[in-house]
DNA sequence: TTGAAAGCGCTAACAG
DNA sequence: CTGTTAGCGCTTTCAA
């Protein structure tokens, strides 16, 4: 019979007050560590408290202080390293202002986004930090802000919307990269990310204030600066699942006039897309080169060591929670954590295969 | 038809039913959805909460019912793509029931993970899953278990306290992992781990109910079986930095006599060992051999392609979560996901370099 | 069905 | 300094 009530209740406050022999005020007070206490008071309480193994109860605290102690994190997939290292970042920031994180996954699904957001609000949380799976629904961040709760964007930005953002500049990494692989003689350069979309990527479509659309730009500007025809044909978006990953990257290397190059939105595309190339039996660089956002450790590791564009992840993270904590209303060390992509080239750029004007199909 | 409400103050059950002209007890029974109500109520209520722009308030509704939607998750380091990937398996899971996932990432200290449990036992959490980091200092835990909370251990179990634990058998993996080593002709194993423990290993060591203990165990039994003398100081723990990795490995491959094949406890371990190997200029298999615990994607596209002992990570965080809804009292549908770890043989492992031929060979 | 009223555990006035 | 008295927003008796 195993009961699931706790067998004991817990002691609150009012026990410790009658175990100490004064008032609840007192005792709260005590326990609290505000108001005004005397030596002789404050020993006594704790000893009963201690004595009663009491704990002080943060749902009653926060409720009638109003602030809670918690903050809510929302990201698209916790599995990508990407998020896990800057909620690294985010979770060392806050715990030195007390603050706890609650952690949602949305599967980069706006729906689940929207009812995250609502779940964490009706939550109370103190304030939220959301890489949005969208940059253009954003109705239900919107209402957050309206609602008069501290909402900080990572990653991905909103155009109109006067919210916190926390991102870094990818335009002179992003054109970096289109320079690199245009220099190298490639033309048809695949772009593959898990960004949603309604629809394939067009030229002119609206990505928002994402990492996608500045490092799309930068390749496309790349092309103008050279005078050279681009496709977008050849960026791939929604790419959110193995299944999707295998098809954009069919539709990128499976045809006549396939890409010579890839860029790979972070490093779980990444994963997925050396996985594809590997499967094919294509050789890096001299079939295709790979050029792949994120630096983690394994990019360096295999063979050939991956050009990169690396960000400061962990600091993104961390630079999120300070401005949340601002508008909190702490004072946060005013020091400012650099926030810089940049170009790392390894091995993984190479020339076009003389053989991509033809047909490699199996 | 959206109001200027003063962000202020949020509409509660009272402004509602004031609306709505009916009791506060009414209102809130039609919004929570207990209790009887009428129909017409029902309507009159829910339009009215609409017109206001309600919100429940989930921390007043948890601390009258005394529940919490809230489960805590604590982790030695999220940044492991270990717990990222187990901690989405517990949101995928809990989320169905209701529940939101309160995460704490403790860096591997033993001291941030007992003021976790505490500050999450504060917030009344509804349960906690927690990877411990150690297996011999557990008085927290046991009690928030005495206490009347559920708890449920992740990866690591403690000897003679019945809580859940959910972890994957590694003695015939572990087994096998030695007998592949030692088959290869392997006599001086490295193994490199980031658990904690007080003081360098020893033969015959405490390591409690953890994966490492029982990864050891194999390694050791092989030899046994093997009649071969094995070295328990090659077994490395508290690898929870970079420098203490990097030391990990001087210590195995800088000296006389040093390992010819080292076993990482961990991706996180292997990127770091992987590393160290790199720096040194020694090539994998020829010079040394290496054998890793966790299968992610990139241990298949490096070069060579690392040998591994998968492990079910997702699942095994889905199993926790399960345990953990099931002590909560919800009845979770039976299906077992398998928990086994199996050894994947890649390239990573070979012959010992025959530059290290001081050692005794059977 | 309804409503009034009594809490949940704590903080926050307000007097002594 | 200390105690008394209200609430915070919601659920839950208990009568009507």
């Amino acid at each position: 019979m195993t009961k699931r009530e706790p067998p004991t209740k817990e002691a609150t406050v009012a026990d410790v007050a009658r175990a100490a022999g004064v008032s609840k005020a007192q005792a709260a007070r005590a326990l609290g560590g505000y108001g005004a206490v005397s030596e002789q008071v404050l020993s006594l309480v704790v000893a009963a408290a201690e004595q009663l193994g009491y704990r002080p109860n943060q749902l009653a605290k926060s409720m009638n202080t109003g602030r809670s102690n918690s903050i809510g994190v929302v990201v698209g997939d916790i599995e990508n390293a990407h998020f896990g290292l800057a909620l690294r970042g985010i979770s060392d920031e806050v715990r030195g202002a007390g603050y706890t994180v609650v952690l949602v996954n949305t599967d980069e699904d706006l729906a689940a986004e929207a009812a995250a957001v609502q779940e964490l609000l009706q939550q109370r949380v103190a304030g939220l930090i959301v890489a949005p799976c969208s940059s253009t629904e954003t109705s239900h961040l919107e209402a957050a802000q309206a609602g008069g709760r501290a909402v900080v964007l990572f990653d991905r930005g909103i155009h109109d919307l006067a919210l916190d953002t926390v991102r870094v500049d990818f335009e002179h990494a992003a054109l970096r990269v289109g320079r690199l692989l245009l220099d190298a003689g490639h033309r048809r350069i695949g772009y593959v990310s898990s960004q949603r979309a309604r629809a394939a990527y067009a030229h002119g479509m609206d990505l928002g204030l994402s990492p996608v659309a500045d490092r799309v730009e930068g390749i496309e500007r790349a092309f103008r600066e050279a005078g050279a025809e681009w496709d977008p044909a050849l960026v791939k978006l929604n790419a959110t699942s193995d299944d999707a990953l295998a098809s954009a990257c069919a539709e990128l290397l499976d045809r006549p006039d396939p890409a010579t190059a890839v860029v790979c939105s972070d490093s779980l595309i990444a994963l997925g897309v050396l996985g594809q190339i590997k499967r094919r039996g294509l050789r890096i660089p001299d079939d295709i080169s790979v050029v792949a956002y994120d630096d983690f450790p394994w990019t360096e590791l295999i063979e050939p060591p991956l050009t990169v564009v690396a960000q400061p992840v962990y600091d993104m993270g961390r630079e999120a929670a300070r401005a949340l904590l601002r508008r909190l209303g702490h004072r946060v060390p005013a020091e400012q954590l650099p926030l810089r992509a940049n170009l790392i080239e390894r091995a993984s750029v190479g020339a076009p295969s003389p053989a991509a004007d033809r047909i490699p199909q199996s």
